[in-house]
DNA sequence: CGTCATTTTGATAGCACTCAACGAAGGTGG
DNA sequence: CCACCTTCGTTGAGTGCTATCAAAATGACG
């Protein structure tokens, strides 16, 4: 419910980043021929451009022609209401390919945080899939994984404040490495209207949530999550 | 919020469909070698086999070794929770291609009401698409087409029960061929499982926006969308 | 240290859920 | 053809969870 207009200003190109290093190409069925992938994708890209936090990458509406791939930072997708309120459909984190569409982008893509974006046009990535099946095989995963990860968020859609937050910290836990401390990088306002809740809420949930022992806050945006949070979890 | 057993009555395999009949093939990239498409398509299926309104096709944690193209009816991906709460996460309609994933279902799917449904192989239909591009392009086309589909879903999460039962409403509305009078082929619980409401919400929700004339209900099941909705939802 | 953005906490209101009962539709058997 | 039953949908009363509004507390940064 964020009403809030965003920055658009851009930023300047910066090279130097390899491509190698930020692909993890982990989807199965993909890693058979991951060096080709990654000179594929290598080929393409333009960039890393850099942004600050809330600048638009694209907007909703605009033609796809390129592909977005999270080098630092985090990256949301997300859509406008009529009434101000806002929907963050998914974060991406380093690694991720964002913004992947058919012709015209259905979600505006900005920067959830000062991040280096890489920039694949989508034209030239689709000719070069239909001549490298393994290209082909990779943009195929990446979208069926996207797709699951979609469908496992848009089943929240019935629960409460609680199993939504918890949720988002074990899918983000999981994402970023497992380790003990859990940074989250991007706002309670963007946790929130990725959840679908109010800051007031999270912020609420949260507090419940460490006076039960499920998480522990260590420093500011920090949280520990606990052993209880996973095995309340994996119990739904 | 079902908390109902399921049927998990199979029944008889029944030959007779032509696949060139029901694969629409209407994404864009895909169109340019429909044919092709259609025949591997043709030549990896299996069926059609018939089920019964709320029988199992595939359950969640199933290794998915075959995808599902709906002949007809209506076929629903759907997740249970430990409460016994249950999300709907899509509806399939003839023509679409069902329960696609990577190794394992993340999602069970079944029958929503009486439907027919061809079954493809999914290592065959990969490896026809690491040879045969125009069909690793319909793969994709699908997938990304679905995804976005989810995205739209997912991005329900924060709005109220009008603008769910209204966002809804028309979808299936564009889906269906856009008749000016809507069937609902699906029963009110499964449609409240899918918008995260409850079917007595729902049923409030649609009296009262037949009574702001936003809907008018012919029949049983059957509601006309008018021209109000259209407009209103246009400006969402 | 002051300013601004972000997060937390409190009081109140509202929308959707729960529980309950009624009504409508479809199928079955007498 | 009708009585009966089961499933499904509607309506009402009351509760509860989350949103809203407001203000204080904390952190970031020059």
């Amino acid at each position: 419910m964020t009403k809030k207009s965003v920055d658009m200003r851009l930023h300047g190109t910066q090279n130097g980043m390899d491509i190698c290093s930020v692909v993890p190409l982990d989807y199965p069925g993909a890693f058979e021929d991951e060096e080709m992938v990654k000179r594929a994708l290598s080929a393409l890209r333009r960039g890393p451009i850099r942004f600050h936090r809330n600048n638009v990458i694209a907007c909703e509406g605009d033609a796809a022609d390129y592909i977005f791939l999270v080098v630092s930072g985090i990256v949301r997708t997300c859509r406008m209401f009529q009434n101000g309120a806002r929907s963050i459909v998914a974060f991406y984190l380093p690694g991720d390919l964002a913004g992947w569409a058919d012709a015209k982008h259905s979600l505006s893509v900005e920067a959830a945080t000062d991040a280096m974006v890489l920039f694949l046009k989508r034209s030239a990535l689709l000719s070069v899939a239909t001549r490298e099946s393994p290209v082909a095989s990779f943009l195929l995963a990446a979208t069926t994984n996207e797709l699951r990860r979609t469908q496992e968020h848009a089943s929240l859609i019935n629960r409460n404040a609680k199993s939504r937050v918890t949720s988002f910290l074990i899918d983000l836990w999981n994402r970023s490495g497992k380790t003990r401390d859990l940074h989250l990088p991007m706002s309670h306002q963007d946790i929130a209207d990725h959840l679908g809740l109010t800051i007031e809420t999270l912020s609420r949930t949260l507090t419940r949530m460490e006076r039960s022992e499920l998480i522990t806050r260590t420093s500011h945006r920090t949280i520990a999550i606990r052993d209880r949070l996973l095995i309340a979890d994996s119990m739904n």
